[in-house]
DNA sequence: CCGACGAGTGCACTGAGTGCCATGAGTGGT
DNA sequence: ACCACTCATGGCACTCAGTGCACTCGTCGG
């Protein structure tokens, strides 16, 4: 108890990682529910209310840097340039967030199975979620204002784009950890943008003459395929 | 208190109605975190034990149906022959459900008010339609189990399915529950269809002869030029 | 040297949720 | 008519998450 906010000007505060450290050192011996708020602060050697101070509620430890993860995604999200695919971009921000899981491994396995194991938590999991499908939707309704329906696939979009990240991120989770999580997810978002994103098709690279060559991977929805054609034709 | 149980026989616990007529009085006049479970016991003339016996907790009331909502989606998915398009069939589902809130405009809207300004019925809310997405991608899961990627697919279709269910659905109830919920929906659901259903997407799912080429004059009318789309994917 | 300030803490309180047991009404068997 | 049994309900006490308030420090600026 001497040397203890030795680096506070880093913005790390000390007594949340020790909060972290206690609570994760007490979760998989006892159990999340098991597991008192007072046996936390007292493992981690601060008073019951401070724990409330860097937590709103017990939950909130497991995922004790969320809220800076989604902020940064909102960030890249608003950072982008409007030329670029839409669709491209929210999977980019997802592959954004993965990174923030691969960058832990040991923790996000360590999570992962408590969170499959407690409903409770689960549910939070969902609320969390809840904001980046949230954010990816508001992007792409920004970006689909023009368009008929904008704001349904903007929200169809963003579920899909969640839906395969959790999918691949889930699997790669089960097998604790092991393998590419990148290209899993790669992967899974090539899905995604094969049903809504369509052709990028480069804007300026016209062909010659008057003929026009439209390139679409089977699988793409025919209104996407039509939405091209009119673009291209300049119409609508 | 004298003929209580007239009609014991029907199923119909008349305690658990009663929780919820008094619960839907409270809430309404004074926010439903303002409202203890002793204050709507006390209104409805039961125990307070009683109300955990009929709901698993306080958030449970505000949605007294939704069980047997998620049973009779479940059951309809299991009717279903295995002839049929997966994906028109989750649609189908969707459908099914709103249904349910149709029947009671009045009650949805209300419910509605209630989730979007109490966070934590709204991370209720979550993890409910999380179980019907999980439902709706555990049918499409077995239907796809012959596919590559069955479960990433269902997962994302499932999950575009109840996204544009809700988008929806919440327009219908901002608007009070004016106008025709089945019909926006609907259009909705089509939407998703058009994306994913729209594709048998045969076995060979990603080989470069999939890639589609169509060559068109610039000044051919669109109709012909969709037509030739059409012809040319094989669908029509 | 002193007053302000903020971080941490202790304390008491509310309210959700649970376990346990008593009651009391129906029910069936003898 | 009586007893045993079941089951729904109610009451009571308890745990624990979360909150408001007041207090104590150490630090900093004057």
């Amino acid at each position: 108890m001497s040397s203890e906010k030795a680096e506070a000007g880093t913005g790390k505060p000390p007594i949340r990682d020790a909060l972290v450290a206690a609570a994760y050192e007490l979760f998989p011996e006892r159990g999340y529910e098991q597991t008192t708020v007072d046996d936390i602060v007292a493992l981690a050697g601060v008073g019951r209310r401070s724990f409330f101070r860097y937590f709103p509620s017990k939950e909130d430890v497991v995922f004790p840097d969320h809220e800076r993860c989604l902020a940064d995604m909102t960030a890249f999200l608003a950072d982008g340039s409007d030329d670029d695919d839409p669709v491209r971009r929210v999977c980019d921000a997802a592959r954004l967030v993965l990174r923030m899981y691969a960058e832990n491994p040991a923790f996000s396995v360590q999570r992962y199975r408590l969170t499959r194991q407690v409903p409770g938590l689960r549910a939070y999991e969902l609320s969390v979620m809840w904001r980046y499908e949230r954010a990816l939707a508001e992007y792409l309704r920004g970006r689909f204002a023009a368009r008929r329906d904008g704001t349904l696939q903007a929200d169809v979009i963003a579920a899909a784009v969640v839906a395969a990240h959790n999918n691949a991120l889930r699997s790669w989770l089960r097998s604790d950890g092991q393998g590419d999580a990148g290209a899993t997810v790669g992967h899974a978002l090539d899905y995604v943008q094969s049903a809504f994103g369509g052709v990028p098709l480069p804007p300026a690279v016209e062909q010659p003459e008057d003929v026009v060559v439209v390139v679409s991977r089977r699988g793409a929805p025919l209104w996407r395929v039509v939405q091209e054609i009119e673009t291209t034709l300049g119409r609508g």
